[in-house]
DNA sequence: ATAATATTTAGATATTTGTCTAAATATATA
DNA sequence: TATATATTTAGACAAATATCTAAATATTAT
């Protein structure tokens, strides 16, 4: 949960999230969706992968990159649960 | 939604959310579930509050804080159209 | 094999954050 | 009015974080 939180406690993190809702992306597609350099991208990257947000996959020299909705459950149900 | 993210990304932040769930509370019975000092407390609170989560009302010597779900709103749909 | 491309790792730095103690403010009570 | 209680504000500090550049690693193409 607090990896989760920490993921999305991010504007940049939570676009990248939202990019890969639409398709998934390599990481320099990624990258080029931002004025921030590419080591930092990869390190966003980094840590919503530590979070379970998004998977990887290697395609040759790319690195591709999708997102895991599965793992928003928690989060559904924690709030859901605040709401009563 | 930065300052949603920003405030629940602390897991004090987040029980004290859970407390006020249960029952509407004051600052001191607050940070008396908590090993953290009082201006730390009064701190988590201004966040929450900052946020939007949580309100409070002044009840003569005392302050005392609710819960306020509605904000709940904005940030469980963020979550469901990520899943689409 | 060499060069080019894609991505990450390493190391540095400035900013933000969570915590503390001490002091200030506000209300209630003796 | 003086004292006790409740809470916040101020200021300091250590730890965490977001960013950068330079270098390393891995794959593809010439």
């Amino acid at each position: 949960m607090n990896s989760l939180f920490k993921a999305l406690n991010d504007e940049t993190r939570r676009q990248i999230v939202e990019l890969l809702k639409e398709k998934d992306m390599n990481a320099g597609e990624i990258a080029d969706r931002f004025n921030i350099s590419k080591p930092s991208i990869s390190h966003h990257l980094d840590i919503l992968k530590r979070a379970d947000l998004i998977t990887s996959e290697k395609k040759g020299q790319f690195i591709e990159y999708s997102l895991n909705t599965s793992i928003l459950e928690d989060l559904l149900n924690w709030i859901l649960t605040l709401k009563k």
